[in-house]
DNA sequence: CGATTCTTTGAAAACAGTCAATCTGTGTGG
DNA sequence: CCACACAGATTGACTGTTTTCAAAGAATCG
């Protein structure tokens, strides 16, 4: 499934053969099982993960328990723990998989390198990045703006796959709503 | 007040004179009084600004009329509607000056020209980018997974600065809680 | 000082969370 | 292939938190 990372770079830079081959030759491709951890809390995050099939999830858990989801990424998406990838630290967040997945794997150190010779490519990590900020101030503002059936709507309206192939619960704890609060809602938006 | 900026930039990149030069002519220094607005929604953003002194705050109003605030910058932050600056669409949101401030001005083009032609400020910006990205993170978390007064508790450990600038309504508009919420909050944590 | 804005306080209403029980669908092992 | 167990989703009754509205009390600015 190294197919998918392929053609997701081709169509956001040019490469040329030989650069193609080298960062295939750093990458690591990872089957992952629904449920299994990528990464778990009190571990350091070292490396970058790229979605090529399934979806993934990370999470913390609060004193009670209880998770809450700060990010889902499906085929094309990165996921990683950035706080612990940039500082070293342990990771505050677990990540694993909410189907059975593929991911492509490219460790910091690699990833890094790459950024250094190919600038193509520190571009588009770079790209990626304010848009990922833009998205995450977009939220934040949802958060503080919204009542809970309107971030609901909200989260439909932005991510109408999601809300199909993910478990309700989880997308409560994205919203930072309990799950009966959710069933609750939408059954009110059924009912209308 | 060039100088803030210049002293924030050698504390960051190394620049020769010539490069110095170079960026402060394609500066622009703006004084604002309080409650002037940088920039309005329905207006397209075309400058970074840097914060050289005093306090400005990014806010959006919904359909009701209530403010809900997305960021606040003080000395030695950067604010914009990065939205507006990307695409070149109408901005979603306000800015304005919480107290009679400073700001440092780069438009756009030249912005991008800097960090074309000045590969330690591109970088210099990318980091930046990076740690408000995961600032960005860590308010999402505490937004879904804290109580009014936890969310508070949160901000003062953060922004103990901050919290003694601003006024009370503005900051419970960036928690997502009503001014008499925050309050009562306040009131709690007193009595204790 | 007087006017305006911001904050506090109180009481009632709306909203979301909790707990417990039931229902549904899925997958497993007999 | 069925029966059962299990996890996830729903529902109801109740509790607790937050909002709303209104009024009074500070603080700030001209």
């Amino acid at each position: 499934m190294y197919e998918v990372f392929q053609k997701y770079m081709d169509s956001k830079i040019q490469l040329c053969q030989e650069q193609s081959d080298w960062i295939r030759s750093l990458s690591l491709v990872r089957k992952l099982r629904k449920h299994q951890f990528l990464l778990q809390a009190g571990d350091v995050c070292k490396q970058h993960a790229f979605v090529s099939k399934g979806c993934l999830r990370s999470y913390s858990v609060d004193s009670d328990g209880v998770e809450h989801t700060v990010k889902f990424a499906v085929e094309n998406w990165w996921i990683g723990d950035r706080n612990s990838l940039m500082t070293g630290e342990p990771a505050m967040l677990n990540i694993d998989a909410v189907e059975d997945s593929e991911v492509v794997l490219l460790s910091t150190k690699n990833f890094d390198l790459i950024c250094q010779k190919i600038p193509a490519f520190n571009d588009m990590v770079n790209n990626l990045l304010q848009s990922a900020y833009n998205a995450s101030q977009n939220r934040i503002l949802a958060n503080i703006s919204l009542s809970a059936i309107e971030k609901y709507e909200h989260f439909l309206q932005r991510y109408p796959d999601l809300a199909l192939r993910i478990p309700q619960g989880m997308i409560a704890s994205y919203l930072g709503m309990s799950p009966e609060t959710l069933s609750r809602v939408r059954n009110q938006i059924m009912s209308r």
